[in-house]
DNA sequence: TTTGTAGATGTTAGCGCTAACATCCCCCAT
DNA sequence: ATGGGGGATGTTAGCGCTAACATCTACAAA
């Protein structure tokens, strides 16, 4: 490594001490116009950069943040790194990015080095610790905020999407097309979002005077795959299922695409509703109808709401919930049916 | 802020030196099991986390990355990013992700605060930047390696794909499917991947015989509403194009959508292949002929890269090509026809 | 002239760790 | 006994910066 150009190099270069490098580089006003000229040359002169690390361990600030995800590919997860690393960047923060890859043991890995690189804050998406576990690895975390997951202790802030409401909307809308016989491809067990979007379903379920059937809701990966799986599995164990409303919109995709193999015509023998609405659903075929998850903002909301725990403005956590939005395509029956 | 757990603290609580605690915390064999053992349970007791920072400063290595994309949420990134945030896990190493939104200013910005936060390593995808700004910020960047994207100089690391050649791939495809009408819907301009795409095509023409047409060349944003836009113009100009080559995938996505909305038929009058083999291609209508871009891969063979530069094992720049691979679906008609 | 005062600059002491060297103690070979 | 050696532990000096206080100069007010 060639020898880092410290501020004592700029300082002996420009004839000061130290400590009037530092005025400069942090801008402050007790420095003549003539000298603060004289350093500045001398910082370019020497291409010096001060030191962030050397920085931190003096202020105690580091100007970072942890995003944790399951999986950054995943375009739910994506969107909301790219709306909370437009705020961070813009607060001048810069963002270290962590992939869960869905195993508990790395996420507490994971969580542990964020601590010891001492983030300032921290945003955990849809974290799949059980709560106990969860509330210990946050203990010793500074700011943090939760997306799509939130604690029995009301002491953490949480972004959450109203996702009862979203399956409750999808199901009125199944229903109103003329749908009697629903399944449920629920995503994956440990994963609380799923658990509001069952109640969503069962609840809607309730208000429409149709029975539970809790065989037909059936657990499944969050992806293409999953969805293919599943739905094989339920329609051919179930021939008379007439509308499936899965998890996200890839398991949606994977459920059209099962149900195509199977020979159902969509939505004639089979309705398929999504959830979040990425650009896949709006370009497969059928379009799909699904449920819109603003995720940018999200993510944008979960970083406004960190930097008020940061700077203190406000030390109550706080509970933000997004209401989804239904969007209607070719995936379901027109009500007048 | 709670106070910190210090080295300190642990030492008086363990009645040792703060030497040892630093032993035991770094695994050094040279501690009793006896004090070992006391000082671990200091350690538990006092929920003690080592510093990252003062290590860092101590040691000189931060066990920090940095990786720089446009956007995050373009599927082609974020896969490449949990490729490279695989391997950099696995090697014990936290990554910055940096979106620079496509925009120069950012790019320059964001990698002057990488050098400030002293990662060890860069990794830059797809860079925005001229050759000459480009270099001059990579000056004070230690280990670096760059994706899509090579530098006249030959001093800096790349990881490449073979665009010219999944060109060329596409375009014979095509060719052998009978259509002589092509037209190439070329992506932005500021791209170097375009540019080699685009000789891939143009040097594939000439090799079917086939007049090279330039006016049938069209720039467009990287996305579905850009290949929709540059699909319809170019489809009304010059309607007897019978097949649209698109710089990736979501290109294509939008010139299927806009043939469909101009009455074409797929393939029989248009066909249509994408780039890069995103999940997207093969779950449109119909499913895209395309070229596989291994994108995780790319995202590991850069970091594996990175990995040997940062370790000082090759000191020697390296140049990786991936070759893509051709992907057949329905876009495109049958070599038969 | 003396003193006060404010602005510009310097000095010192950490921040929390690790590297490098120093010390101590116990046991063994002589 | 006695010196030597090696394993266990301690001491000291930074890493590159900033906070806090100290100093110095010049000039205005008394």
């Amino acid at each position: 490594m060639p020898k880092r150009v410290t501020i004592a190099d700029v300082a002996a270069h420009a004839g000061v001490s130290h400590m009037t490098v530092s005025r400069v580089i942090n801008g402050a006003n007790a420095v003549s116009e003539g000298t603060r000229q004289r350093v500045q040359a001398a910082i370019d002169d020497l291409g010096y950069r001060p030191s962030g690390i050397a920085r931190s361990l003096a202020t105690q600030r580091t100007r970072t943040l942890g995003v944790v995800v399951p999986d950054v590919s995943n375009p739910f997860f994506s969107d909301i790194v790219l709306g909370v690393e437009h705020v961070a960047y813009a607060a001048n923060y810069n963002v270290f990015l962590c992939n869960t890859e869905e195993d508990p043991e790395r996420e507490l890995s994971v969580l542990h080095s964020l601590e010891e690189k001492q983030v300032e804050g921290l945003i955990l998406c849809s974290s799949r610790l059980d709560d106990k576990d969860l509330d210990l690895a946050l203990r010793n975390h500074p700011a943090t905020v939760l997306i799509n997951r939130r604690l029995p202790q009301p002491d953490v802030s949480a972004v959450l999407v109203d996702y009862e409401l979203g399956a409750r909307l999808l199901v009125e809308h199944i229903v109103q097309a003329g749908r009697r016989n629903l399944a449920f491809l629920a995503g994956p067990s440990a994963s609380q979002s799923r658990v509001w979007r069952e109640s969503g379903y069962s609840k809607a379920l309730a208000a429409a005077d149709l029975p539970p059937r809790p065989a037909r809701v059936r657990s499944c990966a969050p992806s293409v795959a999953g969805g293919q799986e599943a739905a094989r599995a339920l329609l051919s164990e179930y021939p008379e299922i007439d509308a499936l409303l899965c998890y996200n919109d890839l398991v949606a995709v994977g459920a059209l695409q099962a149900a195509a193999a199977l020979g159902r015509r969509l939505p004639d023998d089979v309705a398929v509703t999504g959830f979040d609405d990425i650009a896949l659903a709006a370009l497969v075929t059928p379009p799909l109808t699904t449920c819109r998850v603003p995720r940018y903002e999200l993510g944008v909301q979960a970083m406004k709401l960190l930097w008020q725990h940061i700077n203190g403005d406000s030390s109550s956590p706080a509970l933000i919930t997004i209401p989804p939005e239904l969007v209607i395509r070719a995936s379901t029956p027109s009500p007048a049916t």
